[in-house]
DNA sequence: CTGAAAGCGCTTACAG
DNA sequence: CTGAAAGCGCTTACAG
């Protein structure tokens, strides 16, 4: 029934070496050969049978990703798919192809990136999110399995990965807030252990000294995810303490949630700041500011230095930083 | 290196076809030979190579996820990543895997569609969208491939399919929002060659024909996809011509366009209804009432019916309707 | 430039 | 209940 290179070879009359050399574009074979090959092939509308290609070149050509844990929350945020779609742009025009599993929590994380790996059902894995002391990351290190993290890995130097610079993103946010005026500035993010929060509270906090003003941890909130809730319990528990101008948040969902506290309770006014860009800030009432993490491009490049690494290629850059871009609203 | 079948069985003193035998749970293996080998298994930490067995089993385990040509103005929407996880949570409890890929266009959908079928690298397709004459759809029939579609195909017998009752759901609404006073009830929808767009404009049809309301062309608009564009321009061609008080739009994007619009030219006021019950809808201002299709659920049941398909399973369903939920706001 | 043979790591019909 | 052998559909080192 299925076609197979044995039957394109008798078709052409050669064996299923020479078959099997064009197909691989061979240099020596000749024109003529590669002629009958390809009008046998044609003619049989023979397919390789990607599998068993796989078997004998033990390369799947599959990429792994595996969707972190936190994901049920974050599912409103656009971010994975986006992401999903960058990696997706470079892979297939480089042929490769992708799978996806959606983990529960860490530990299933650590179980389907095992189960990737060790039954070589990929060639690569994508990891989304990185925590510090990561025991995923560790993993693909004790391994040597090639990896590449979309996030910063506590170990910057041997891992591949692909960040925005997300300090120098929120300095910039905060500076620019104080330059005009702003005294009291909130922040509120998610869980601390993330590395993600710990850079953009980092560059909020490296700002505030620059401009000479003390640090002050009343005016910091930690929530628990990208969601609403983190932004209305944060707005809460801050502005019960403090009178704030501005709030510098680090996803837009949670600068709904302020929002939204600041509604209901006679607060608005407030200058609102939030990351990703989403379609939800840009049409809120008033409009959230928000930091463009460009989450296509964060995939792409991830997608183009694992291809790279699988494929050989000699490369100078192990780790690409995506510009971010404030996009100021209102 | 790398630990095969050969290797176990060297260890636990037996062949290599008992120790498949043991992988595959065959009954007629002593107790005491499959401890031997499990023990061998567990020693050298064997995993099956995925492939190999792909290979000799004829069978990838893999279901291949085409997501469809218009997503990119719709990733803004959470439909697509809420059915792939829906997909998932069935499909990786029945030890299935995924791959997808994101199609351009309708020819690109084809190209994977293809690719995927031809060269052996999935078992089944799932669909995320049927069009009317779904060339598609039409490809897979005469191949006779395994596929599922979510959304209603034009051959509601022969195929698999999940769907929500579209019909039925702008029927109630716009009967309801009749029966409490309305008289002017506008129609915004995506492309109307979509079949998602025609059952829901069928629902509000059949709801004003039974309320004895004739069927007005100048009160519906259909754009170009499930966008915040799509809503300005729908509410920008149907305001001018006729006073509406209430607006039904296939899409919470939509609505929040109609929303923009509305609130930028003082016709605010209006009761205006989604689709999707996606937090962008929630967090308007004010908020807009919104129909959930349960996008997480028509993954699993698509995957459900998949599945069972390719094991073999007598199923009486060769679809489901998922319920919907219509949320009320304000 | 081309072919015969062995191999990739499994499964399974056949024989005992 | 178990093993030897053939096979799944490719690739590639070896030989010519």
């Amino acid at each position: 029934m299925k076609v197979t290179i044995r039957d394109v070879a008798k078709e052409a009359g050669v064996s299923p070496s020479t078959v099997s050399r064009v197909l691989s574009n061979n240099e020596r074979i000749s024109q003529e050969t590669k002629q009958k090959v390809k009008e046998a092939i044609k003619k049989l509308n023979f397919k390789p049978n990607a599998i068993a290609r796989s078997l004998a070149n033990n390369k799947t050509h599959i990429l792994g990703i595996i969707l972190p844990n936190e994901i049920e929350n974050t599912f409103a945020n656009p971010f994975f798919i986006q992401v999903m779609q960058g990696i997706s742009l470079y892979a297939t025009q480089h042929h490769y192809y992708l799978m996806y599993a959606v983990a529960k929590d860490k530990k299933d994380e650590l179980k389907y990136v095992k189960d990737f790996t060790l039954n070589g059902r990929v060639d690569g894995i994508v990891i989304l999110k990185a925590e510090s002391q990561d025991h995923t990351i560790e993993l693909l290190k004790e391994m040597n399995f090639p990896f590449v993290v979309i996030g910063h890995p506590e170990d910057t130097d041997t891992t591949l990965w692909v960040d925005n610079d997300n300090e120098s993103a929120t300095y910039q946010v905060v500076d620019e807030l104080i330059k005009s005026g702003h005294k009291h500035i909130g922040f509120i993010g998610a869980k601390i252990d993330w590395v993600v929060s710990k850079d953009r509270l980092e560059g909020y906090k490296k700002a505030l000294r620059d401009n000479q003003i003390v640090y002050d941890e009343a005016l910091v909130y930690h929530g628990t995810g990208f969601d609403e809730r983190t932004g209305e319990e944060g707005a809460k528990v801050l502005l019960s303490k403090k009178e704030l101008t501005a709030i510098l948040t680090t996803d837009d969902l949670i600068a709904v949630g302020v929002n939204l506290y600041c509604n209901e309770n006679g607060k608005d006014g407030k200058v609102l700041i939030g990351f990703n860009n989403t379609v939800i800030g840009q049409y809120q009432n008033p409009p959230i500011s928000s930091i463009d993490i460009q989450a296509v491009k964060l995939g792409w490049y991830a997608s183009k230095l694992l291809i790279n690494q699988l494929e050989g290629k000699e490369q100078k850059n192990k780790h690409y930083i995506v510009e971010t871009e404030w996009i100021k609203r209102k």
